[in-house]
DNA sequence: ATTCATATACCTATCGTTAGGTATATCTAT
DNA sequence: ATAGATATACCTAACGATAGGTATATGAAT
């Protein structure tokens, strides 16, 4: 049984690349393609049905997790791996609560892609090696909404007030704890979202924290 | 006569995406992969010698800009092909100054690659459609400055990069500056949103900068 | 009852930023 | 032609963040 996919990226010359992979691979066939979400939704609506689609996040007109969402909705049966350059978790997370069925990130190779598309089409799950390991650990444990039992209340709190601009040795004082307590939350929530600096820190509160 | 080539991705899957795609492309022979500036180096040093090296702009090690200059002492007859996501005029420009004989974004398609690869053999320059056409244009063309900008337009590329999350230094090699010049910009920057902490003019670059 | 997650605290080395300067060269407009 | 703005470069001290640890106490879950 032959697997179809349609591929959607902004990058022509990375579906075109894609493509060319798959074409050698034996029972997977790349029945469509697309620049954007959009354009994958058009593909759907003229009955071109495939098992997976392979998309990118980053997309203009419509982002893979808002196309993700709509096929949840539209479209149960069907399953999505995101391909993304990036291993941030945020991403990850917020493509799997939309709905996507695997995560790997473009340093994979061929052989991995495949794997991948077998995997899903098997109707199991799969992450590339190089994403952090705690998001394996919620789907095992089947834990619902990631997102929001992510960061624990303590560090969420620290978060914010990382965010507002306040230093370790500030945010120790307010909370009454030791400078040393505050670096630690900081750490862990470094390495909870993937995330390795204080600007990123910033940018993600921003968007994920009230 | 074959086009003998050399690939330069830090992804890998777009190496195995484009050899792919060249391998079914005539008279083009992919004779060599890397993921990095200086795997190419060594390539070279092990006497596999391409016609045109294809790289990537941004790798880690040693990114494409960097390779390119040390290619126009080393190697100065090797054309060098910047395939690159982005189509910022300071990435072409950088590549040029460096002695890359052409530059593709990843959304051209496998046939103007394929044309690309093909111009530069032939001793002309090739860009790609989306980038400003005459680049000597771009040098002479007087740049606007458009209304009252708080910030100059330096300070304003600076405070761009320093809210992707890069530090001085990176910032400093990425504009060819001196660390210590873009220290005293970012003095500047401070000093003219008063803003004093980079948590602040990360926040400031979200609200106000595209 | 014991494991696990959470929260706490400490240590150190290194890296990056901030703040206080000084000093030119060039470009722009009066 | 000259003042003011912009862009460049350098120096150093102090402060804050990052990345490696280690270690203990507690409450919740199996």
């Amino acid at each position: 049984m032959t697997i179809k996919i349609i591929i959607a990226d902004d990058h022509q010359l990375f579906i075109d690349g894609i493509k060319s992979i798959l074409s050698k691979a034996i029972a997977i066939e790349t029945i469509g393609e697309a620049n954007n979400g959009l354009e994958v939704l058009k593909l759907l609506e003229n009955n071109l049905i495939p098992d997976v689609i392979l998309t990118d996040i980053r997309m203009p007109i419509m982002d893979g997790i808002k196309l993700t969402k709509t096929l949840s909705k539209s479209h149960p049966t069907l399953k999505v791996l995101a391909l993304s350059m990036f291993d941030q978790t945020t991403d990850v997370i917020e493509m799997l609560n939309a709905g996507a069925k695997g995560y790997v990130t473009k340093n994979v190779d061929k052989s991995e892609l495949i794997t991948a598309l077998h995997t899903l089409v098997k109707g199991d799950y799969y992450f590339s090696k190089n994403l952090p390991q705690d998001i394996k650990a919620w789907f095992d444990k089947e834990s619902l909404q990631p997102e929001e039992t992510l960061l624990t209340k303590r560090e969420t709190e620290i978060l914010q007030l990382i965010a507002k601009g306040r230093t370790s040795l500030q945010i120790a004082k307010h909370l009454k704890l030791s400078k040393y307590t505050v670096d630690t939350h900081r750490k862990n929530i470094h390495k909870k979202l993937n995330i390795k600096s204080n600007t990123g820190l910033v940018k993600y509160a921003l968007k994920h924290l009230p």
